[in-house]
DNA sequence: AGCCGATCTGGGAGCGCTCCCAGGTGTGGC
DNA sequence: GCCACACCTGGGAGCGCTCCCAGATCGGCT
């Protein structure tokens, strides 16, 4: 008469079916059971069919937890972005990345566990995170030059891919970026062959590797057409106020440009609404050039833009791959993977 | 002899440490040590110290899946986005959405695992994975009528809270909506009052409850001044492009206008355009009124927009507030959080 | 002096799973 | 007819943790 209902388990607590319990109603051992439901080799059909529809009825689903205890796998990946708070809010190309985060690791089987961390607040819950073992490996995107964050994570025993470098280090890290430099080439030189000779350059933040490459594939482009690039670059801060803004110092210091390479599309917008409200056509008296080709916003501006073409789903794609490979051979010799860019032609040049 | 290198552990697996370890570290036993790492009572000061230094020399961090097994709390929290892959890439909504997710539940001392769930395709795999017990709960946003995941939800053991109104389900779930129809009544009472009496309107997806609502409060605002809707509505999809063109109709159907209330910022960025080049002055000729009152978006406009002012941090933490009292008690009376909306009157009205 | 409760500690059990190993059954080759 | 070898099955161990319980120690009070 102890056996009293009073104390008994949580309302609500429905208890839910363990794998013995699937074994039991199918009639096998736990072991047979977990065989036929990670189907392993050498389990008989009969079995197999018998566990899955007990597993079906009692409405199996295995714990999570128990497995990756013994497994050492959670199945989940981090995708870190590390970004002070506010770019975070208007920048399609995170919003892009994040997207391409979760198709792409759906489809090798893993959970993305999004991770937000501005640069300096959330340094330690960051990896406090990454390290107590809820996540089997993580997707890094850390732009900023002075973020603390790769540096930290090279102390840490999870496997980690970049997106973009890994501010401060230079090698012994896997990183899967875009030809920076190469594609401010290709947009300069296409410039010069429509005959172009006063190119400007509104330059993203100089505290981030993506744009510095940008501003000296621009800068070495001109140097070799013959041009000189003196004065002609202003920086800006990917927003498209920034760029609307940088538009108009340029346009102040130099009434002759015939062109201006923007390295993003987003401030390349900017930079649209100042030329327009100037009185400038494009392309007729200045030509526009931008980086990043994002899909909704470069060619639906007017004019449609010209645009450095990167998809961060093909870069978040090989980050997966090579993730993929390191979770197996934790020896995989680091290695930088630069991936190539084209030029999306259209009406703005 | 018997006990080669050959096979051992994989390369690079170094041994974690376990709780075990620090005990043994600091002299004392697994108990005790897990005492003083999770400050339960009953731990003497001293012990308490040498198992905090052991923890820290030994750089020890507990295994979740084991801790989860026994506690059967992960210390996750799903925040699902259930909408068609396009919409969600520029939708500053749910931009913020996430980011308040991320925020809020990392102040009480839980993980979002954050997952995007395309209203047809992905439905099984993401009732599978919130089944799996990867998390403890789940924030849904599914704002459109037609989605079967909340219903299917239902089914689940896990405890939900739905972010606007939960497809097909008017009772029995828990709730943390906007006010959209009162938000709708102030926006156009404000034009009202303000001597507009041709006061169109621009509508979002009339398959979501939201932009339902906020046609109707629209509506019956009118009505209740005594003027006529009829004809001065026109349905589009929340998108920058769909406000232009829904704008273009109703000016084409109506030179007359003299306000019109549009359902959401990006949709009444749209219109201001349209409205631009048709060369009416804003709020001289024809005031607008938005919905949403993004912060980068609405003040950010020229003019800047009059909006209806919701807060998507606001009613996430109202959600995760209801999801941490879920979670301690499983019978919790489910109730509809309607919250409060108000008017930020800016220079477009 | 004796006792009781508060404080602290260690050992054992067990969460639900996977993996290893011992064994059972069938089939083919000599 | 017997062995070798595939195929298939069940039980045991153990992953690393938390929780329960039994016991030890120490005051303070009758």
């Amino acid at each position: 008469m102890s056996e009293g209902g009073a104390v008994g388990p949580r309302a609500g607590d429905e208890e839910r079916p363990t794998l013995e319990d699937v074994a039991a109603f199918a009639g096998v051992s736990r072991s047979t059971a977990s065989r036929a439901l990670n189907d392993d080799a050498y389990v008989s059909a009969a079995a197999r069919e018998k566990v899955l529809a007990a597993a079906r009825d009692l409405g199996y689903s295995p714990n999570q937890a128990a497995r990756s205890l013994v497994t050492r796998r959670t199945g989940a990946i981090a995708v870190v972005l590390s970004e002070p708070e506010a770019r975070l809010l208007d920048d399609p190309y995170r919003t892009a990345v994040m997207r391409a985060g979760y198709r792409e690791l759906a489809d090798v089987g893993r959970q993305m566990v999004l991770i937000f961390s501005d640069t300096r607040e959330d340094l330690s819950r960051t990896v406090r995170f990454l390290e107590g073992g809820h996540v089997d490996g993580a997707l890094v995107f850390a732009p900023h030059r002075a973020d603390p964050l790769p540096k930290a994570l090279r102390l840490l025993r999870i496997p980690v891919v970049f997106g973009g470098q890994a501010a401060g280090i230079r090698r012994g890290v896997h990183v899967v970026d875009f030809d920076n430099e190469g594609g401010a080439r290709l947009a300069v030189e296409h410039l010069v062959a429509a005959g172009r000779r006063r190119i400007a350059t509104i330059a993203g933040p100089q505290d981030q590797s993506a744009p510095i490459d940008r501003l000296a594939g621009w800068r070495k482009t001109l140097l070799d057409a013959g041009l000189d690039p003196a004065d002609l670059a202003e920086e800006a801060d990917f927003t498209l106020s920034g760029g609307a803004n940088a538009m108009s110092a340029l346009l102040a210091r130099h009434a002759d440009l015939d062109a201006v390479f923007v390295a993003s599309d987003m401030m390349a917008v900017g930079a649209l609404r100042t030329l327009d409200a100037a009185g400038r056509r494009i392309p007729e008296d200045i030509a526009v050039v931008s980086f990043d080709d994002n899909a909704t916003l470069a060619p639906a501006m007017d004019p449609p833009l010209t645009s450095v073409h990167q998809d961060p789903r093909e870069q978040v794609h090989a980050m997966v791959e090579t993730l993929m490979r390191l979770l197996d051979d934790q020896n995989l010799k680091p290695r930088q993977h630069i991936l190539p860019v084209s030029l999306a032609v259209r009406a703005s040049s």
